[in-house]
DNA sequence: ATTGTGCATGCATACGTATGTATTTTTAGT
DNA sequence: ACTAAAAATACATACGTATGCATGCACAAT
């Protein structure tokens, strides 16, 4: 019953050449009209399937993208943040409609990832996504570049170099929940996640978040500025320490909605109450933001079209055309977190 | 800089044939030590990559396993179960530690799925995870088995069909929570998920909500039970309709914690306290389960491990040896949605 | 010296497809 | 009916690797 079937078996059962069977397979023009309609008929019959790695071989096109997945090699080994799992399945998706397989793999920044999957030939281009320690990241774009690897990264543009990224607006959104919070009438921001430290992406939110401050004569005070990585666990220490400052606040504005999500449980832990207390606002918009209770305001990011983007501009690449960056804006979405 | 390396390049750097080469790279035991470094070397240094797909195309391996994700079309587009998320996280994982790539793909049941990615020889294996409609899943079981491909499933044992299954003791799991709730002194049961219809999981839960019922003398009352499929959505409208019924009740058992998210807005929306008034226990601990307020009791599902059952038993099966099918045990996770 | 043994390497080929070029068949034009 | 052009097909080869087999060589045993 197995025993694989080739172009060849196909041709001898039609009664013509494997070439004609490999033309009249790909729709050439070059093959009679009843021909094709014979030779796929007896392929469809004999369920055969072309050889993909034979066909790769031959046209130097895997019909793949790989997808590089980072992690904060911080993190617990078994868990993937929520967002990026959300961009996972859209880009699943985004590569499926164009015909694309996707070949995923999780990735440690410190790894040699800077080559494989391209150089191996096993996918036409490479999506790099992720948070994580960015010290040599640049270092190995460059490289990317070098090689000429086809690639588009999630995130924010990369100054000086010429990648083609696909982010969101992580300045404005930062500046669109603060001023959401403001215009609750708060006055006394603590902001949790990557002030000092961790990857551009947090740094623009807050940027944008201390930029609402001084546009509405708020002070930022540095007693209220902790460092947070992505977990909620982080979150949740990050607001203990907060509550421990003995600073008063009314807000936090976290860099993610995991922080957040562990910031409020901290928050009513401590018995505060959200949002009459202290209001909290988050970043992504992940599910679970939805179903926090109080159910979470936030700034979402469009991971479906983040991820059709992602997609398109890479295929752009492969084919040999130019592609932009692109900044997605974020839209506000509001919740109960920080009142009515 | 570019122009493709290939093992003759290499070849003729170390003054060696391209056999030797080969041999080198594969740390062949044919090959003098010596040369095996000055081979690797070179290679390294000229940043040489074996080509996978010619490899693949000689050897008749590829290296990869396929995941095949079906998602129920009554689904909305763009959004993944996080349970299966997760398991494709976990799975991403296993299959790296084993050194296979993962090539993941998204399927409506209704599709060819049966046949493409092992006839194509992109895939050694694959690997069936989803939920769904499972009316003509069986037939397309039997076709895989006839035409020898590898592959294992995510889900309860199949009667009769010599087909490896993991999947998680999910009669025992209804039974567990629903124990665990009883002991909390509830009388009055509502189960919302698969009760008639649906996934042959959702209906062993149930089925196990019902032992456990019957085993400590309550009743099993029609009324309280309701279909819903695995949204929050759904949960939210079951629960709401359960409310609408009129029939007194005080805990609800979910076939998910998807359903039971949207069941907790429903009776919090309905002014009912949780658990004072009404327990909710949900099922597979899905991330968002710790955040919910109350966080919720739920049944887990050991993800971490399922992944690297399935991948491990795929490559046995690759291999040619013999796997078995397993059912894993569920943990009772206790969190507040029951009360204390 | 001669033969044998084992180790290291090279040669040749096959994996299955896609495609440039050569060849045959068909059609049309005179 | 004969030739030119067009259409359809066949032939041959290359993609890059892995591996069975043959070859070469050094060293030991006779």
């Amino acid at each position: 019953m197995k025993s694989k079937q080739t172009s060849f078996d196909i041709a001898y059962r039609a009664g013509v050449s494997q070439s004609t069977v490999s033309r009249a397979l790909r729709n050439s023009p070059l093959v009679n009209e009843e021909t094709r309609r014979r030779v796929q008929e007896i392929a469809l019959e004999l369920n055969y399937k072309v050889d993909k790695n034979a066909s790769s071989l031959r046209t130097q096109q895997s019909g793949t993208i790989a997808l590089l997945l980072f992690e904060d090699p911080t993190n617990d080994d078994s868990l993937i943040n929520p967002f990026f799992l959300s961009m996972l399945g859209s880009i699943t998706r985004a590569s499926a409609k164009k015909g694309y397989d996707l070949l995923v793999s999780f990735q440690q920044m410190s790894n040699d990832w800077h080559a494989d999957f391209e150089d191996t030939r096993k996918a036409d281009g490479i999506i790099l996504l992720g948070y994580g320690d960015y010290t040599d990241y640049e270092e190995k774009l460059v490289q990317l570049i070098k090689q000429e690897t086809h690639f588009v990264r999630w995130g924010a543009d990369v100054k000086g170099l010429s990648v083609v990224s696909v982010g969101c607006d992580n300045f404005h959104g930062g500046y669109q929940v603060t001023e959401h919070v403001i215009n609750k009438n708060r006055k006394n921001f603590a902001f949790l996640g990557g002030v000092t430290t961790g990857s551009p992406e947090f740094l623009d939110r807050y940027k944008g978040h201390c930029q609402a401050l001084k546009d509405n004569n708020l002070a930022v005070d540095s007693k209220l500025q902790i460092d947070a990585v992505s977990t909620d666990e982080s979150g949740y220490l990050a607001a203990k320490q907060l509550l421990e400052n003995g600073v008063t606040f009314d807000a936090i504005c976290a860099a993610s909605d995991l922080i957040a999500i562990g910031a409020m449980r901290a928050v009513q832990e401590a018995g505060y109450n959200i949002p009459k207390d202290i209001a909290v606002v988050g970043f992504d918009d992940i599910a679970t933001a939805s179903s926090t209770f109080p159910a979470m305001t936030t700034a979402k990011q469009d991971t479906v079209l983040a991820g059709e983007l992602l997609v398109d501009k890479l295929l752009q690449l492969v084919r040999g055309e130019e592609a932009q960056t692109q900044l997605m804006p974020t839209t506000l979405v509001v919740r109960k977190s920080c009142g009515s």
